[in-house]
DNA sequence: CCGTGTTCTCTTTTT
DNA sequence: GAGAACACGG
């Protein structure tokens, strides 16, 4: 995405001039004082709409939907539950904005919870109404909307237009090392406990001149809260960074400390539209507010091409919010309901549009949704219909073990699969990242196709945050953090010692380690040290004086030339080595990539976009394969098919809600969201006993269960165990103890016995170069013996169909599979 | 300063 | 059960 001056704020940019054709340059011009929100829209019947034929636009929308794409209130709120279309009202309701000339693209903020939302949005926006008549509309993220802003504006107020983005990880390393320097753990101050904390006050935007005043100056452990918040911020702006909260946060008081910067761009955006607005922190919505106040007529140039009203002055930009309060699971991360839920007092003249009709899920699906979310209290009642049709029940599954549950879950992936679903309709969801381990060991052995979304495990690596360190210290040559960490990787003999010295060294030169670097000869140490921080600063000046004119890739290859960062990798006998320097190269894939989707991309872009990825935004629908995820990362997504995994008490409702206030009627709302992004099939799963590191602990079916009908559920329990689903049964939900659970009554009878069922471990073996027929007998370490059915693939993807006398039918991979030829 | 072995903590969810 | 922090011997 690019910041810099392609788009002038202050003109309201013209259509697109290649493709333009005259009847749209005439509207253009037509347009050229474009109505600021209300007036003349309603009948309008340019392009494509016309009175005697249905508006192409409208067609095939239910009464509200239409209501929402038509109204043109200076403030919407639209309910939209789930799987109501609201993606489609969104997308059409600003087509038809710009298809009949109200607005120009560049007068559209549109913000979405990812930035693979922002494409699509963008992608079928154009589909509507053409690409190029879509051309200049910001839609982002509030992160990335924010981050532009600031990369144009980071000027204004002591930080240069290069500021590094740190991360969570980036923020915990130096809160770490003023926690150190502080010795503040020894009031209980954890490194955890300050980034948090640190984290909620900017989502309350509060700033280390606010808390101050609001502390209480007796309590030592609160003032030294203060002075780790108060270094934190000063190393930061030394650093020319900003975090990620900082990014919203910041963008909020340049607005306020500068009107005249607040009202280019309140000028430029006539009209706001954020969806997912229930998850909404406080700082998010002062920024909504701060981009839709009325102009000062002070503040408005004597050439606008605005429509001023008559003061002078711009009114507000209109505003549209989607939303669904039932839906709301980021309150952790500051958000706050109470943005949804008072809408309407905030914005006067509110209009309000309720979507409930939803077309995704059977009605079988949305019962059991209804039920779940129908016991949170407070809510504003809501009640999903649909027309498809009551579909399959519901499948429940108690193992014994997460791996027993991992196993009914790739068994039934695998049946679903030959039943016609294809893997990328199907998803499985957890509460925690942990639960992943057991689903990918029994999913290789079974030799199903899935991706983990969300590990952004790849930049969590050692050595690639190595690498980008070295970029961002490139780009960034104020940032310590990032400099800190290259300084001796890979190894030249710069310890601790040197590295504190050079830290007061910089204090004194003004506090940027770079230059100290540059100047480590004043230091007066060991030839060879000096040395080795000389070569340093000369191979980062050198990069950053290239950054402006060469291309990522070459930026990145030039430095892991000079530094023999991937050769000492190579040479080295560790063999994981081999495997790091491999992951190098793939980063370097990565720019190529950049640089081929953004010719123009330079080095700030890149890493601004690396920063700003989030779990759910490296989707690729086309990739083939099953989808595993944390409840969280489902939020905006649908499958054919849905798992739900560890449907247990501790895990969901999670241990950690229950303490906090609203914490278990959150919880529920993260299940209402799972339960609602199947279409078809909905399976939920859970396991007897769970080992959360290293022990195992007995674990108790979750609450929410009970709240689902049970005529909704087909209970597929492993033999001599599980949930019972008679309501007498039920209360012993909750209680842990093992002599409540007893056994299922209404096990279908005939149902064949799965004696492998409560031992299903994650044994893998490396079997070599083993190779089987079919016909050939085996023996399976957890499912017992069996007979080759068919084998498929070649070498070591080679996978196994077996019979297996008592486990049914599996498919296996052989390389790996624990067992053995009869 | 470096590498290795040991103990210790930790897990909620994410931009 | 893993990754980080620490201790110790080169």
């Amino acid at each position: 995405m690019s910041f810099l001056p392609d788009d002038t704020l202050d003109s309201p940019g013209g259509w697109p001039t290649g493709s333009a054709a005259p009847a749209r340059t005439s509207a253009a011009s037509a347009a050229a004082r474009p109505a600021s929100g209300a007036s003349g829209a309603t009948a309008s019947a340019s392009g494509a709409g016309s009175d005697d034929r249905p508006d192409p636009l409208l067609d095939g929308l239910n009464p509200q939907q239409r209501a929402a794409v038509e109204s043109r209130a200076q403030a919407l709120l639209i309910v939209a539950g789930a799987g109501s279309g609201k993606t489609s009202v969104l997308t059409r309701r600003i087509a038809r904005m710009l298809r009949d000339r109200e607005l120009w693209p560049s007068q559209i903020l549109a913000i979405t919870f990812t930035n693979k939302a922002a494409g699509e949005m963008r992608e079928r926006v154009g589909h509507l109404i053409g690409r190029d008549a879509a051309e200049g509309m910001w839609i982002s993220t509030f992160h990335s909307a924010c981050v532009r802003i600031l990369r144009r504006e980071a000027q204004q107020f002591g930080f240069t237009q290069a500021f590094t983005i740190y991360d969570s990880a980036d923020s915990r390393a130096l809160i770490k090392r003023i926690v150190k320097d502080l010795q503040a753990d020894t009031m209980g101050l954890t490194v955890s406990a300050a980034s948090g904390k640190i984290s909620k006050l900017k989502n309350e935007l509060v700033d280390v001149e606010g808390y101050s005043r609001q502390i209480n100056p007796n309590d030592p452990a609160e003032v030294m809260f203060l002075e780790i918040f108060r270094r934190y911020t000063q190393e930061l702006t030394r650093a020319n960074a900003f975090d990620f909260d900082d990014l919203i946060a910041q963008t909020v008081y340049l607005f306020r400390a500068f009107p005249q910067v607040a009202a280019l761009y309140q000028r430029r955006f006539r009209h706001v539209l954020v969806d997912e607005y229930q998850d909404t922190n406080h700082a998010q919505y002062a920024l909504i507010r701060e981009l839709t106040r009325p102009v000062d007529p002070v503040h408005v140039p004597a050439d606008t091409r605005i429509e001023t009203d008559a003061s002078g002055g711009i009114p507000s930009a209109a505003l549209t919010v989607v939303g669904d309060s039932d839906q709301s699971i980021y309150a952790f991360r500051g958000a706050d309901i109470r943005n949804i839920v008072e809408f309407e007092r905030d914005f006067s003249n509110a209009e309000v549009i309720l979507l409930e009709q939803n077309y995704r899920s059977t009605q079988t699906i949305l019962d059991a949704a209804n039920a779940v979310i129908g016991n949170n209290f407070d809510r504003i009642a809501k009640n999903l219909f649909t027309e498809v049709g009551a579909g399959e029940r519901i499948v429940g599954f108690t193992g014994y073990s997460q791996h027993d549950e991992a196993q009914f879950v790739a068994d039934e992936i695998q049946k679903l699969h030959e039943a016609g679903t294809p893997y990328n309709q199907i998803a499985v969801f957890y509460r925690t990242n942990a639960q992943t381990r057991a689903l990918e060991e029994i999913f290789i052995r079974s030799a199903l196709p899935y991706r983990v979304l969300g590990g952004t495990k790849f930049y969590e690596r050692a050595e690639i945050k190595d690498v980008m360190a070295y970029l961002i210290a490139v780009a960034n040559p104020a940032d310590g953090l990032a400099l800190r960490r290259i300084l001796n990787t890979p190894k030249r003999g710069i310890g601790p010692a040197t590295e504190t010295a050079l830290a007061m060294h910089a204090d004194e030169l003004g506090g940027v380690m770079r230059d100290a670097l540059r100047d480590a000869a004043a230091l007066g140490l060991g030839p060879k040290v000096t040395g080795a921080m000389l070569e340093l600063a000369r191979i980062l000046d050198e990069a950053t004086a290239t950054i402006d004119t060469a291309s990522v890739p070459d930026v990145l290859t030039g430095i892991l030339e000079k530094t023999k960062y991937v050769d000492l990798l190579r040479a080295s006998r560790d063999p994981q080595d081999e495997a790091r320097a491999e992951n190098v190269d793939e980063l370097v894939a990565v720019t190529r990539e950049f640089q081929r989707n953004n010719p123009e991309g330079r080095l700030i872009e890149f890493l601004t976009e690396v920063a700003l990825v989030a779990a759910a935004d490296d989707l690729d629908d086309s990739s083939g394969t099953v989808s595993l995820m944390t409840l969280h990362t489902a939020k905006g997504l649908e499958y054919d098919a849905v798992f739900i995994t560890g449907v247990e008490e501790n895990l969901l409702p999670h241990q950690m809600s229950a303490s906090e206030p609203g914490g278990p009627a959150e919880e529920r709302r993260l299940f209402y969201v799972g339960i609602t992004r199947a279409r078809q099939r909905l399976h939920l799963s859970l396991a007897m006993t769970r080992s959360t590191f290293g022990e195992t602990q007995v674990a108790a079916p979750s609450r929410y269960l009970q709240e689902i009908p049970t005529e909704l559920i087909d209970w597929r329990d492993s033999p001599g165990m599980g949930m019972r689903s008679s309501p007498g049964a039920q209360r012993a939900v909750g209680g842990g103890r093992r002599e409540e659970f007893g056994y299922k009554t209404s096990l279908p009878p005939g149902k064949p016995k799965t004696e492998w069922a409560n031992r299903v471990t994650a044994t893998v073996r490396d079997n070599g170069d083993l190779t089987l027929v079919a016909g050939d007998r085996i023996r399976h370490v957890d499912f017992g013996e069996g007979r080759v059915s068919a084998i498929t693939g070649q070498g070591p993807k080679s996978i196994a169909e077996v019979q297996f006398d008592t486990a049914g039918r599996k498919r296996l991979l052989i390389k790996i599979a624990p067992i053995e030829k009869l």
